[in-house]
RNA sequence: GGGGUCGUAGUUCAGUUUGGUUAGAACGCCGGCCUGUCACGCCGGAGGUCGCGAGUUCGAGUCUCGUCGGCCCCGCCA
């Protein structure tokens, strides 16, 4: 760069800087040359400003330039001019102005570009992953790693004034029973023994509530070993909060008033709090999940009183045998093609649904269905009722084991959404969902599994039924969903041995297997641990929301692909031998 | 573990249904011309193991099987 220096970026020049020597730096967008003057449009992390070479003015220089390509890294110095009349270009904020130049040096060439580095063209995800430099040059891609960064200052800004302190813990730490798969880091000092990255830092941020932090916080990555989605990753990150003294309220009050500060940071947008609160049970009444998204309607409907004793067999079995008959109204969709029907029954089918039984209501309320003849008149008119069934309305049905119906018939509701472009992007719709159970039964294992984890707190008055029932049990817990999507969930802990101790009974631990895996916790909540609880927030999902981006791999800087490799770095890759018998691993699939 | 979909020039895609001469387009790239463009324009040019491997066939980008990779989904995972 010799004696030049960076004076101004790439979006600071405007009418008011005419007259003025400026130095910029930046990368080659695009070049414009007329044989005689050349336009070259200047990159950088803040925006593009037009420079100009004239050989009139500077005629080496403006030889130079004639080399010029996409993407080499250049340093101009030159004046500010206003552009001639009719020459400004309203769509640049440096539009009014271009920069003569009297001065250039080639810091760097560049080799053409392995993809355009235009936001319109999409490219593969192998190649913008395997050159993730070039893509995060992309103002997109930039825009949201900004925004990233904006977003985890907005939360730390709002936790510290709320007396939170940031406290780091352990990467390596110990493998635990319960919840997704860990990723091992064999011991070299300790031959045969592992630790595990963790999952969460759930135990420490208890501890740390043990040892009087009081309020805990931490932005912290989180590993789980598991197949990856759209939305999942093996490696995320997670906005982790713990606190003492508190109760549901206060979690509550403390999650609405940082999403309120996140979203007016990131978005500009006021959210109206608090938040709409739904239980369990209604959210899988109503809409067949723990997580609806409430922009839209084509709610659930339950039939299975209903069609208890009617006459069409398959119902009535289904009830018969413990089953749920569920239907949603799709208003004014008799249209539909038999092609679009079989479409959805396809789609149903993926969740388990051994069909999708339809009804298009006619003239005078009557039934189009191959399942009409099942029913008679007043059945029909029993059902229509229910449903509050109109000429034009068009009535699936799903009837098996709850949680089939459940699944099959809320993701019927997101696809008829997405098909009737129901979905306002423009609403952001808040809801905590509470009361969940503390256990479900894994017909797998044989034995009951904590649906959130196994230190969540019980509900004081179902305690009775832990011994009796404990299926019915619900717990302290919470999720925080967003459109559809959960982007956060926690609980209130428990704080006390004994009780610890009894729900890992019930979840079929040994006295001597909780001992091994969570002594020290269980030590912990002898020594005066306080009342806690926490929730802990996906902040990838959150900004994938706030990007509005299809991927959470979009507002990470370097994600990894499907099968969890990473095409950049070749990641992961095989080691030498020594490396292995170092940390005393044998490999045996050669 | 399973289902779907895609893989052709540097990039994005057409061509695959119905096998048949030299595999096309746009953008990009290279060269030339051009003093007011901003997706500059005009002229010319180069560029392809059709993901990989077997098979069917006189002949395969096209059909069959396998395999690898990207993406989406189920299971799994909060």
């Amino acid at each position: 760069m010799g004696e030049l220096k960076r004076s101004h970026f790439c979006n600071d020049l405007s009418a008011e800087n005419v007259g003025e020597e400026v130095t910029l730096m930046g990368w080659v967008l695009r070049r414009r040359d007329h044989g005689g003057v050349i336009f070259i449009d200047l990159r950088d992390r803040w925006g593009i400003t037009q420079v100009v070479f004239n050989p009139e003015v500077e005629k080496e220089v403006h030889a130079k330039a004639h080399d010029l390509r996409s993407e080499w890294v250049l340093a101009v110095k030159g004046r500010v001019e206003r552009r001639p009349d009719d020459m400004e270009n309203p769509n640049l904020k440096t539009g009014e102005i271009e920069v003569l130049v009297s001065e250039l040096r080639i810091l760097n060439t560049s080799q053409t570009p392995p993809f355009p580095l235009d936001e319109e063209m999409e490219v593969s995800d192998n190649l913008r992953l395997k050159y993730r430099y070039m893509d995060l040059r992309r103002p997109g891609m930039a825009a949201n790693i900004i925004t990233r960064h904006n977003a985890t200052k907005a939360i730390r800004d709002y936790l510290n004034n709320n007396n939170f302190l940031e406290v780091e813990t352990p990467i390596l730490t110990k493998s635990t029973p319960e919840g997704a798969r860990d990723y091992l880091v064999p011991s070299r000092v300790n031959a045969g023994r592992f630790f595990a990255l963790p999952q969460s830092p759930q135990l420490f941020k208890q501890l740390l509530m043990v040892s009087g932090m009081d309020r805990y916080f931490q932005i912290v990555r989180c590993f789980r070993d598991e197949d990856l989605r759209a939305d999942r990753q093996p490696e995320f990150t997670q906005v982790d909060m713990e606190l003492s003294f508190i109760g549901e309220d206060d979690i509550y009050n403390v999650a609405e008033g940082m999403m309120s500060h996140l979203f007016k940071v990131t978005r500009g947008i006021d959210l109206d709090t608090p938040f709409a609160r739904m239980t369990y049970d209604e959210a899988i009444d109503r809409f067949g999940t723990d997580r609806p998204d409430t922009r839209f309607g084509l709610e659930l409907i339950s039939l299975t009183d209903t069609v208890r004793n009617c006459g069409f067999q398959v119902f009535r079995t289904v009830v018969e045998k413990g089953g749920l008959v569920k239907s949603i109204n799709a208003k004014k969709c008799a249209h539909f093609s038999r092609k679009d029907l079989d479409n959805l029954t396809e789609y149903v089918g993926q969740f388990g649904a051994k069909g999708l039984a339809w009804v298009k209501v006619k003239e005078e309320g009557e039934w189009q269905s191959p399942i009409a003849k099942f029913f008679t008149d007043e059945e029909r008119a029993d059902m229509s009722g229910v449903l509050q069934a109109e000429e034009g309305d068009l009535l699936f049905f799903v009837a098996d084991q709850p949680a089939i119906v459940n699944q099959a018939l809320a993701e019927l509701r997101l696809e008829l959404a997405r098909r009737l472009s129901l979905v306002n992007k423009e609403v952001f719709n808040f809801i905590w969902v509470t009361d969940f159970p503390l256990l479900e039964y894994d017909h797998d294992e044989k034995r009951h599994t904590a649906v959130h984890h196994p230190f969540t707190a019980p509900k004081e008055e179902d305690l009775g039924l832990l011994d009796t029932d404990p299926g019915q049990v619900r717990s302290r817990a919470y999720d925080m969903v967003l459109n559809g999507s959960e982007i956060g969930g926690g609980s209130i802990r428990i704080h006390q041995k004994q009780l610890q101790s009894k729900v890992f009974n019930a979840l079929g631990i040994s006295n001597e297997e909780a001992d091994e895996k969570f002594g020290f916790l269980l030590q912990a909540l002898e020594l005066g641990a306080p009342p806690h609880g926490g929730i802990a927030f996906g902040l990838d999902r959150l900004l994938m929301i706030i990007c509005e981006r299809e991927s959470i791999r979009d507002v990470i800087a370097f994600p990894k692909t499907q099968k969890a490799t990473c095409p950049l770095t070749d990641a992961p890759s095989s080691v030498a031998r020594k490396q292995l018998t170092e940390l005393y691993l044998r490999p045996d699939w050669e």
